[in-house]
DNA sequence: TGAAATGTTGGGGCG
DNA sequence: ACGCCCCAACATTTC
């Protein structure tokens, strides 16, 4: 029997073996396996931001361990421009094939269009698959075969939509030996000075781990969920977000855990069915730009390009620092700072903060989160800015404005949330922690704070910003 | 996956 | 006992 011509499995947002449908395709074939990671740098897409080449960096060092601990095999990695580093791999290896898993980013999906029709050419077979979605953007379909631009209609129409099994680890490849490959140092993801070592106290990239949260989450935290995930102060939801960004797991494995565990407890129902809802808010996000490449740019709502936004870089420093004034407002901007991840609680409150209390334009907000956050993901942080700002579809209304002091009291009754992230307030009573600003001057005294000096004053007044966002949000009507 | 303003109701104080 | 007012509690409307 002829012996099998190597294959190449690109790596890319999809770093991990199991339920990896291009690894396992990949491995059928039988021939010798060349496991690529490739750090782009043709600037062809969204430049990552830097938690999340925090992540990459630590995600990658995991997978190349898995790879050598199931296969003996190495980890290439490599930098540049993807479609010459793949055509000299092809040229050094004589692969004849090439694997990967489907990205969704709008430049991303240029660029692997273009790759594929390169290597046609050069009849390099390419074999691509869907792992970071429940199902494609494009298999969604409303009554109207039109595609969805309300979540409702979605969830249902998902929720009847026949779902694939996870995959297994594919066993006995075949790896390629004799490969020179970057070191992951070479690939410069980390800056000189190490600011992301706080981001290690919080989170530990990789499958493994991954898969460890999805358990210590159904074990410990979707009971209750529906309620509880609403508070900042608990730790009650799943936190999944980076592992999901980066496949690290599929949506589908988290899917049919989540079914499993819903078997062994069907008191669970609500729970577990709200946690998945808000899986498919990810879906829904992706379906969106798929469809609507400028999503991460323009407002999806054209009525919206003629807003006036009130620019104001002090305004935009002050929210970035967390010195707002405004309590919870500033934990969530300093959790946001200290570990690459905040609430989704306190990402609708500091984002309608942002948008409605200072009118700064959401993309400013967008690119702070992009950089800062460790979930960075372009489909859902565009999506979830223009959702608040009122510019997406099926958004919230233009007069939904949060009052931050009530929504504190709301989703943070004991303060915990606010004494664990801004501690200069820790000494005041519960009746004030959300809003030092009423506080009798003896009762600030007493708690050591000095408003002003030891903690802001509110930077806008509450009842002033929202008359104002009302006025300017209303033109965006009719 | 709001908040604030406005409207309604009903119990209690009081003349 | 009765009408009147107050206002908390709840409901509805508006932004």
């Amino acid at each position: 029997m002829k012996k099998a011509a190597p294959v190449i499995v690109w790596f890319r947002q999809d770093l991990r073996l199991n339920d990896n449908p291009a690894l396992v395709a990949a491995a059928k074939t039988k021939g010798p396996i060349l496991f690529v990671y490739i750090l782009d740098e043709s600037q062809q897409c969204w430049e990552m931001g830097k938690a999340s080449c925090w992540w990459l960096h630590a995600s990658l060092e995991q997978l190349a361990i898995s790879i050598t601990k199931y296969y003996h095999a190495q980890l290439i990695l490599l930098k540049g421009n993807p479609q010459e580093l793949l055509e000299d791999l092809i040229k050094t290896s004589a692969a004849q094939a090439v694997y990967w898993n489907r990205c969704y980013e709008p430049g991303v999906i240029a660029r692997d269009t273009a790759i594929k029709q390169f290597l046609k050419q050069r009849n390099i077979e390419v074999f691509t698959f869907n792992s970071a979605l429940l199902h494609e953007p494009w298999e969604y379909q409303n009554r109207s075969k039109q595609p969805f631009k309300i979540f409702t209609p979605f969830w249902k129409t998902l929720q009847t939509m026949p779902l694939r099994q996870p995959l297994a680890i594919p066993k006995n490849i075949r790896s390629f030996k004799k490969l020179t490959s970057l070191s992951l140092e070479q690939l410069s993801l980390l800056s000189n000075y190490p600011w992301y070592e706080k981001l290690q106290n919080y989170w530990q990239a990789g499958e493994n781990s991954a898969s460890h949260q999805l358990k210590l989450f159904l074990k410990s935290g979707i009971k209750g969920y529906q309620i509880l995930r609403n508070r900042p102060d608990l730790y009650n939801t799943s936190r999944l977000s980076p592992h999901l960004h980066f496949g690290e797991i599929s949506p589908v494995k988290i899917w049919s855990t989540c079914q499993q565990t819903l078997e062994k407890d069907p008191s669970l129902n609500q729970d577990i069915s709200c946690f998945l809802s808000e899986l498919a808010w990810r879906e829904f996000s992706y379906h969106l730009l798929y469809y609507q490449p400028t999503l991460p740019d323009k407002p999806y709502r054209a009525a919206f390009n003629k807003f006036t936004w009130e620019k104001n870089e002090q305004a935009l420093k002050s929210w970035q620092q967390g010195l707002t004034g405004y309590p919870i407002v500033d934990a969530a901007m300093r959790e946001l700072w200290e570990t690459g991840w905040m609430h989704n609680r306190s990402r609708m409150i500091v984002a309608s903060f942002l948008t409605k209390h200072l009118l700064q334009p959401w993309q400013l907000g967008e690119a702070w989160f992009w950089d800062t956050l460790v979930d960075a993901d372009l489909a859902n942080n565009a999506a979830s800015w223009q959702w608040v700002a009122g510019s997406g579809t099926d958004a919230a209304p233009y007069f939904r404005i949060f009052n931050p002091e009530l929504q504190a009291h709301k989703f943070d009754p004991q303060g915990e949330y606010i004494k664990k992230w801004v501690p200069e307030l820790k000494l005041l009573p519960i009746n004030y922690i959300h809003a030092p600003w009423k506080a009798p001057s003896a009762v600030l005294e007493k708690a050591d704070i000095t408003l002003g000096k030891t903690y802001p004053k509110p930077i806008i007044e509450h009842n002033f910003a929202r008359k104002r966002a009302l006025e300017a949000y209303r033109k965006t009507q009719g």
